[in-house]
DNA sequence: TTGGAAGTACGAACTAATTCGTATTATATT
DNA sequence: AATATAATACGAATTAGTTCGTACTTCCAA
């Protein structure tokens, strides 16, 4: 797996939903939230498609981008660095510590919970 | 908070694990996975002390170094950040992910099910 | 048909983190 | 006491990521 820095995540997210986009687009996009300069977007969307992250459409004047990893795939890689280098590798002390926030409705502890089940009944 | 980079995050379980621990014995745990110079892990343990991230005893010639920040706060805090730049908030999308993966055993997931079942009697 | 707006390409500066060499200091051994 | 051993201190090189300025290109509108 590739994986992405912080703001070529963010960049990632931003295409898996709206995609495909410009780099126009995408600058937009992260301007909602903070200053970047519009050559730091583009840049950081050719480097990703130099790793391979990005796929461009160089056909239109302004080039349009989609994604070229997984969505699923990207985090659940990311998550498994994650688990490791913070929980040493133990998903349940990561999932333990997560609910342990006290900020998961109900419905979601019951969409959880279903998920358990289906775990268990695949094991079993 | 204070936030660990990935080497002083390793430094930190080490000691979390350990404490108190001498530069020498960090440096001999590290090295049990990879080669890591004497003077490299001296220096990322001076750098987390000036961080606030450890305490050291001077008081022997070889000091002995402790940690200065919780490890379930610390690592409540790195996961809250994962949570946002990689499910965009969502603890759900994450603990389904985390289990997704089906290698966590039917204990384990019977585990997760009575904390869930706690928080559900808290919440009503 | 020309000038400006909007795009791409790309090098370079800046920052944070990591790694290591070397100087210095303290301890132990003979 | 002299030498070897092992520790700390610290500057500097290296690397990866980010940011931006500037040159160049393309297209549209006056």
């Amino acid at each position: 797996m590739v994986k992405p820095t912080d703001s070529e995540l963010e960049v990632l997210q931003l295409l898996w939903s709206n995609q495909p986009c410009s780099v126009r687009e995408i600058n937009d996009f992260l301007n909602e939230n903070r200053i970047v300069g519009y050559t730091t977007t583009l840049k950081i969307m050719q480097i990703m498609f130099e790793k391979g992250l990005v796929l461009r459409d160089t056909n239109q004047r302004s080039h349009l981008y989609t994604t070229d990893v997984e969505e699923h795939e990207t985090k659940s890689g990311l998550l498994k660095e994650f688990v490791f280098s913070t929980f040493k590798g133990s998903t349940t002390d990561l999932v333990l510590s997560a609910l342990g926030n006290n900020d998961t409705t109900l419905i979601e502890l019951q969409k959880i919970k279903l998920l358990i089940d289906r775990l268990e009944n695949d094991q079993s």
